[in-house]
DNA sequence: TGACTTTGACAAGATATATTGTCAGAATTG
DNA sequence: CAATTCTGACAATATATCTTGTCAAAGTCA
C-alpha cells in the first residue's frame, strides 16, 4: 500500500496550503532583503534561507530557482507601485497636473522609503536573464503606458492616436529610470523635490510641444 | 642557475609583447562575438578561447577574468562612439542643430550595423558587478555630458550654469537610451529616421522650453 | 497516549566552471 | 643544425553552488 507523500492536514490550526503560502511570502520578504542589500549575484539559496528562517526545502517547495525568487519579488514591487500608480489616477479630484505630480512624487518616494526596493527594481533586475529582461522591459512599458496616459489627461489637445505610435512616452519614462537612477547612487541627496521638478519641467516641456503641433 | 621564466625574444619576426597584444586583441574581439550573441552569463572563458583561436592559457594572459574582458570590450565600444561623436562636433561645418542630428544618428546607426554591439553596449552590461556598473554609469555620464554640450550650442540663449546643474541631460540620456532599447528589441523594424525624428522631438521641445525660461 | 506529520539540520551527490599545471611537438633563431 | 622558446591540447585541482535525500526530534491531532 502507497502512503500519499503529501498528506496535508491542518497543522497549527492553518491548512496546508495557507502554510506554504506563509512560507512563501517569507520568502519573498527574504529575497526582497537580500537582493536588496547584498545584490542579486552574491546571494546564494542559503543565505535566502537563513534570512527567511527557513530551510532550502521549503525553498524549493515555491521556486524552481533564484531567478524564479527575484521574478517573484520584482513582480511584487511593480504591482504594488502599479497599485498605487492606479489609485492616484482614481481620485483625480484636483487638477490633471496634479494628479501627475502626485503619482510621479509616489514613484520616486517608494525608492527612498525603502531603497532596497530602489536596489532590485533599478540596477539588480538588469542583465539576469532573457526571461528577466522580459519581466523588465514589460514594467517599463507599463510606466510608459502611464506616461502616455498622463499626456493625454493633462494636455487634452493632444491626439491620442498620435501618442499612441509615438516613442516619445518611451523616452519620458526613460527620463524617469535615468534620473532615478543618478538619484540613487547620489545617496538620495538631491531634494525629492528638486528631482520632480526637473521632471516636470521634462514633462511639460514635451506636452507642451506636441499639443503646439496637434 | 635560475633561468628567467619569461624569456621574450623575437618570434615570427614579431617582439613578444606585440605578439601579446595581438592576442590581446583577438580575445577582445571574441568577446564582442561571444557576449554580442550568446550573452555573457552563458558565455565561459573556454567558448571566449575557442572563438578567439587560443587557450585559455593566453586569456589569463591577458584578463584576470571574465569580467574583465567585458569590461575592455564595452570600453572598446565606448571610446569609438565617443571618438565618433568628437569627431562629428569638430567638423560643425553645418548648422548646429543638424551637427547633432548626425552625432545622434551615428549613435544609434553603429547599433543597427553591429547588433552585437546593441546587445552589449544596451544589454549585456547591466547588473554583472559593481565594477560594471561603474563603468556604466561613467558612459552614461558622458553621454549626459554630449547632450548637455549639444544642447548649448543648439539653444544658445540657455544659461550653461543652469544648465550645468540640471538634471535634464541626465533625463534625455536616459531617453535615448530607452528608445534605443525599444528599437532593438523590435528588432529595428522602425525605420532608423523615424527613430531620430523623435529623438529630435524631444530634444527641441526640451531645448526651446529651457530657453523660454533663460 | 499513540500514531502520524511536519520541521530543521545537515549530508551527499551532481554539476559546472575557474584556474593552474604538464608536456610533447612545432617553430624559430643564430 | 642544435638549442631553446613558443604553442596547443588537455589533465588536474580547486571551488562553489545547486538540488535532493536522510533522519531524528518536535509538534499536533484524535
Amino acid at each position: 500500500m502507497k502512503k500519499k507523500t503529501t498528506q496535508s492536514r491542518i497543522y497549527g490550526g492553518v491548512k496546508a496550503n495557507l502554510r506554504e503560502e506563509e512560507r512563501r511570502k517569507k520568502l519573498i520578504e527574504a529575497g526582497l532583503e537580500a537582493f536588496g542589500t547584498r545584490g542579486y549575484a552574491k546571494t546564494n539559496i542559503k543565505m535566502i534561507c537563513g534570512v527567511a528562517g527557513l530551510t532550502e526545502r521549503y525553498f524549493y517547495e515555491s521556486f524552481r530557482h533564484k531567478e524564479d525568487l527575484l521574478c517573484a519579488v520584482y513582480r511584487e514591487l511593480i504591482d504594488e507601485g502599479q497599485r498605487d500608480s492606479m489609485a492616484a489616477l482614481e481620485d483625480s479630484d484636483g487638477f490633471p497636473l496634479e494628479t501627475a505630480l502626485r503619482a510621479l512624487k509616489m514613484f520616486y518616494q517608494r525608492f527612498q522609503q525603502d531603497p532596497r526596493r530602489a536596489q532590485i527594481q533599478l540596477f539588480e533586475i538588469l542583465g539576469v536573464s532573457q526571461n528577466i529582461d522580459r519581466e523588465y522591459q514589460n514594467a517599463m512599458r507599463l510606466l510608459a503606458d502611464m506616461v502616455r496616459l498622463f499626456l493625454c489627461k493633462v494636455f487634452p489637445h493632444i491626439h491620442e492616436e498620435i501618442l499612441n505610435r509615438s516613442m516619445i512616452p518611451t523616452g519620458l519614462a526613460g527620463s524617469i529610470i535615468m534620473i532615478a537612477h543618478e538619484w540613487v547612487l547620489g545617496g538620495f541627496i538631491t531634494p525629492l523635490d528638486d528631482i520632480i521638478s526637473q521632471c516636470t519641467d521634462l514633462f511639460v516641456a514635451v506636452g507642451k510641444h506636441i499639443e503646439s503641433r496637434s
